[in-house]
DNA sequence: AGCACGCCGACT
DNA sequence: GTCGGCGTGCTC
């Protein structure tokens, strides 16, 4: 016999377990496999979803299943990403099947679940049975069949499997699996063409001659197209179909997420330093792995730069990928980009609904569309080609996710570019310390745009020193006179004002009156906030919240002291004290419903709101060009976080918020509160000069062996029992340390701090510590984590999860 | 993840 | 003596 090529595949599973597995591909299902495409296969005594790796044409001695059923005709993702996803399992140490889970759009994955039935015996066995067998068969038999796990987790807790187990040897209630589904289905339309014409003296009603017409020249139109004229088409079309005059094949169609359409733009003519940017970039598309960090100051026109480059990546018969931070609304970017490119463009963001993710994956996955534009998960793009990967705005934290695959989007974009031979470009006003760091290092060449397009200066940045102030009463103590005249200045000659405060709500630190306690959240360890608006305490962590006019838990008196001040209690300040302006707020609690955000800044554009308030929403990439002032009510907030990035952070955040003003014609003006005028973050974002901040930010990295000069890998271990945490912590710590002296003198040394209670011990009733892997080498920390995780004993406890996080953000 | 197997304490 | 708890190992 002949080739058996492609009868075995290598799979890997959407489950937690490390390796792959070998099945075998029955012979009817052998020519449509693929690498990329979903598998259900038996696991155990489950069917699970396994993703396709490799396909093979032997076993390689190992005994082997067969797959069931393929679930796609086409793959979702393409061969050459294979590596991609597998450094990315190696690195972040997570499983390579959960990784292409992480990477798919949603409500891919389908697996059995096991349901519980009562059988016939059962029924009628019900009155000689113990009370606790009653209570569970009569709970079965009211909402039908039921998965175990609903049971397990609603009622009857780890205990009831074992009586489940029982009553199914005795033939009570019986067991059986249920493949579940996620909801998420190709849309599919129905669409006619005509197969054979009628002869010429048919008799046929007026309706049915329109529908032949608009078939005519073997066109194929969908049924809802014809509905839309002919209203009776749908059963007019069966029936011609059931003639053999016509013939109904379901087809594919795309759902279209891209709301309001945009007007196509011309190209503007590049200023002379985006034209040098652009023909460096050009010079070396297509040539192999090239990184770059363009840092240019806000308004400088790096857009433009990006569209052209991507024009260019196009032109070459190569795909690109823009990434830009995740933000609550379609961003700028992304329309000026639709603007350019059109249908070329899919575009992946959170905003999408499921069905809507899935299709514009499709259109990549086909090759319909080759530039994709989105947030952090587009990194994940089935991009046949990607020659060219851009992140937009490369300091932002929303590319580092924090649940689940903790990835930084960021990186394994450079990744990416590396492993496929394409160029990568980090751009960004406010480059990272780590970015700048390997510039400064040549592992990336710097590109940089130092003039506005529209030749305006950047704003005047002036500091006020808070510390005057503290004695002030009122109104003064959050709004300076100097912030205050300057509002009033700008209100008059009739320009908007931006007032940033990163902090939300009414009063941040609500105390009782008659004995000193704090309002705590009854889940986490952290003090809730007042919210008038919604006359709540609330907490910012889990949500949790309790009426505002309750008494003090502690002590029942009814006087509590709103201390601590948010955006809210900010805007009803601005309103007192500016009653003739038109005073508005942005912030999650305003602009949670969809559509209230874009409203909003729909007001700030068309000028309908003199001030508007708000906290980092209103940082982020958005283009106000009548805001003249900016104020920024204390800009020491950020910096007294216990994290190491804090400085960071702060100058981040202060220089992005002040080059929100002056967009338009006339100059910007920003003035800062701050209780520490002379700490260098603020001082260098005062100068908009990031340079001077790295400068000063990197002897103390480097002192204190922080990254960029050391790498971190953090364990995070949670649980919702104390003792079982701390104690489960020190034995994770224990075996960090044995590893370490174990492998004393191997390399490069591996530092570990910890175990240590988080910052904040307890969030949603889990309480939090952490160990911190310090070390040189990433492949070292790397080694020493998949050591544990091989030892599992480690992680697999019951109710104590420990997380990796390699490379982490929040060290809260 | 989810399931079986197998080892320990508290009850008929 | 068993039942049921939970730690451990395995899934092609």
């Amino acid at each position: 016999m002949g080739m058996n090529y492609g009868n075995y595949i290598e799979v890997a599973v959407a489950l937690p377990v490390h390796g792959c597995y070998t099945y075998e591909v029955p012979e009817q299902l052998a020519p449509k496999a693929d690498v990329g495409m979903r598998a259900l296969v038996p696991f155990g005594r489950r069917r699970v979803t396994g993703y396709i790796l490799r396909k093979k044409n032997e076993s390689g001695g190992i005994k082997t299943k067969k797959i069931l059923d393929l679930l796609d005709e086409e793959p979702l993702f393409p061969g050459a990403m294979l590596p991609f996803f597998e450094w990315a399992a190696g690195y972040y140490i997570y499983p390579l099947g959960e990784v292409i889970k992480a990477a798919l759009p949603m409500g891919l994955t389908s697996h059995d679940v096991s349901v519980v039935k009562v059988t016939q015996k059962g029924e009628e066995s019900m009155d000689k049975l113990s009370p606790g067998e009653r209570d569970l068969l009569a709970h079965i038999r009211a909402e039908g069949p039921l998965p175990v796990k609903l049971l397990v987790k609603q009622r009857w807790g780890q205990g009831c499997l074992n009586l489940i187990r029982k009553m199914e040897t005795s033939g009570l209630v019986s067991r059986e699996f249920q493949l579940k589904k996620d909801g998420v289905r190709m849309k599919t339309q129905r669409f006619v063409r005509l197969v054979n014409p009628p002869e010429k003296g048919a008799r046929l009603s007026q309706k049915r001659k329109e529908i032949l017409k608009r078939l005519e020249h073997g066109r194929e139109i969908s049924v809802a197209a014809l509905k839309e004229e002919i209203p009776t088409a749908p059963v007019l079309v069966t029936a011609m179909a059931r003639a053999g005059l016509l013939e109904i094949s379901q087809r594919q169609v795309f759902r279209d997420p891209l709301g309001d359409p945009v007007t196509p733009d011309t190209p503007p003519t590049l200023t002379p330093e985006q034209e040098t940017v652009v023909a460096r970039v050009k010079e070396n598309m297509g040539k192999g792995f090239r990184r770059y960090l363009l840092s240019g100051v806000t308004g400088s026109g790096k857009t433009e730069v990006y569209m052209r480059l991507v024009q260019d990546a196009v032109d070459r018969g190569l795909g690109a990928i823009v990434l830009v931070p995740e933000i609550s609304l379609i961003s700028q970017t992304e329309r000026r980009f639709r603007a350019r490119f059109g249908k070329r463009i899919a575009v992946l963001h959170s905003g999408l609904s499921r069905g809507e993710l899935l299709d514009q994956w499709q259109r990549i996955a086909h090759n319909e569309a080759t530039i994709v534009i989105g947030a952090r998960s587009a990194i994940f793009a089935p991009v046949e080609k990607p020659g060219l990967i851009i992140v937009d705005e490369e300091h932002d934290t929303s590319y580092k996710q924090e649940t689940g695959f903790r990835y930084n989007a960021r990186d394994m974009a450079v990744v990416r570019a590396k492993i496929r031979g394409g160029s990568v470009i980090l751009g960004s006003a406010t480059p990272s310390v780590q970015s700048y760091f390997n510039t400064c290092q040549g592992k990336f060449e710097e590109l940089k745009l130092l003039k506005r397009v529209n030749q305006n200066p950047l704003p005047e940045i002036t500091l006020v020193d808070l510390k005057k102030y503290k004695d002030a009463r009122g109104w003064d103590r959050l709004v300076t006179p100097e912030l205050g005249g300057a509002i009033r200045n700008t209100l008059d000659r009739g320009e908007q004002v931006l007032i940033f405060l990163n902090r939300r709500g009414f009063a941040t630190f609500p105390v009782c009156e008659s004995c000193g306690e704090t309002m705590t959240c009854k889940n986490c360890d952290l003090t809730m906030t007042l919210h008038m608006g919604a006359g709540e305490f609330r907490c910012h962590l889990c949500g949790f919240s309790v009426p505002a006019n309750q008494a003090c838990p502690h002590c029942g008196s009814g006087r509590i002291k709103p201390l601590g001040f948010g955006t809210e209690k900010l805007e009803t300040v601005m309103k007192a004290r500016f009653p003739d302006a038109r005073v508005a707020r942005l912030d999650q609690d305003t602009g949670s419903r969809k559509g209230a955000t874009v409203s909003i800044l729909k007001k700030v554009k068309h000028r309908t709101v003199d001030i508007i308030v708000g906290t980092q929403m209103l940082a982020k990439g958005h283009d106000f060009p009548f805001i003249t002032l900016v104020g920024v009510i204390c800009a020491d907030l950020s910096l007294n976080f216990p994290d190491f990035r804090a400085g960071e952070r702060t100058f981040q955040l202060l220089a992005q918020v002040a080059g929100r003003a002056g967009r338009g014609k006339s100059t910007g003006r920003v003035i800062m509160q701050t209780f520490s005028p002379d700490h260098f973050s603020i001082e260098a974002s005062r100068k908009q000069d990031f340079v001077e901040f790295y400068n000063k930010e990197i002897p103390f990295r480097r002192e204190l062996g922080y990254p960029p000069f050391s790498r971190i890998i953090q364990l995070k271990i949670s649980g919702t029992d104390k003792d079982k945490v701390a104690g489960h912590a020190m034995a994770v710590g224990r075996l960090c340390q044995e590893w370490i002296d174990r492998h004393q003198g191997e390399g490069v040394p591996v530092q570990i701090l910890g175990p240590i209670e988080a910052g904040i011990p307890r969030i949603a009733l889990r309480y939090r510590w952490q160990i911190l892997l310090k070390g040189a080498s990433v492949a070292r920390l790397n080694a020493l984590v998949q050591a544990l995780i091989r030892g599992r004993i480690t992680f697999t406890r019951k109710d104590v999860r420990v997380a990796v996080d390699v490379d982490p953000y929040s060290m809260m």
